[in-house]
DNA sequence: TCAAGTCACTACGATGATCGTAGTGATCAT
DNA sequence: ATGATCACTACGATCATCGTAGTGACTTGA
């Protein structure tokens, strides 16, 4: 990411120079899907991000805003990254990109039921990521995922 | 974008694989927005690609299936690239990047109005950008840009 | 209390990607 | 024929990422 910052007022640069790397977006996935906040979580993601790298995200994702450091109140050793309000907006763009993959990819592994139920009730679901992640909460994992809470609606 | 493929079947890992470098998604929006179709009018955007990126870019793009080489008929020098199908529907993910950098980025060249339009009718706008680009308009440029078509509407 | 484990993160050499500039050959306009 | 223009390629320098091995602060369990 070379590119001279400043030299273009383009919205869509714009948000490639904040997240358009190859890591930032899976940053922020694994915090809204899969409700990971510390470095070693992260780490330990399936697509095998090196510390170095992941550090320097970290760093560059809190500089733009999108997430916010924290230190643990009981274990001082931990460090809890959590998504601001802005790093919440950016799930509408990670939810397109869901939606567009699990379309072109023939081994998506995003079931086919949860990609439609997103696509028929678009802004109702992302409001709902947004609440959960807000509270701690994420997509997929703990008690309060939206994926319990659609099971919950649905049972 | 070093990281083994195959590695992980999440649907955003899947999109930032095919399109998740700096520089596809800005390719892309000029075919979008600005009506570019060959290798030097994509040379010369705003961010300053330099031609061997430029050529690995669309190299990729076309290999994804979002974007199609094809000669010019009258000028054989000439080689066009347009959007498949595929490409087309990178269109939803660049709207709401754009929305999301025009609401965070002071310095934003996107118009107000522009943003609110397509925010407050998003499914029919993207389907208006995808006929248009379609039948080779953009969003911005030509007589048949989106842009005119919302202004011919609303005279 | 003390050793062992875990935490976030840094160091570092090797590899790969991007940068900017300068071409190249094919084709077109005059 | 000449010069301009087209889509690229070549290339050395610089930058980013990779993978592994640490580091110091802190916590845990005996």
């Amino acid at each position: 990411m070379k590119r001279a910052s400043g030299k273009s007022t383009c919205p869509v640069n714009f948000g490639l120079e904040a997240f358009g790397d190859p890591w930032s977006l899976l940053v922020v996935r694994d915090v809204v899907y899969f409700g990971k906040h510390t470095f070693n979580e992260f780490l330990a993601g399936d697509e095998a991000i090196s510390p170095s790298v992941l550090s320097a995200r970290l760093d560059s994702l809190t500089d733009a805003g999108i997430l916010r450091r924290s230190p643990d109140p009981v274990d001082r050793r931990r460090v809890r990254y959590d998504l601001t309000e802005r790093g919440l907006g950016l799930i509408p763009i990670m939810v397109e990109i869901a939606e567009w993959s699990a379309a072109h990819d023939p081994d998506t592994g995003a079931p086919a039921d949860w990609i439609a139920l997103v696509r028929e009730n678009k802004p109702e679901m992302v409001r709902r990521y947004a609440e959960t992640v807000r509270r701690g909460g994420s997509v997929f994992v703990g008690d309060d995922s939206v994926l319990a809470q659609v099971q919950a609606l649905g049972a």
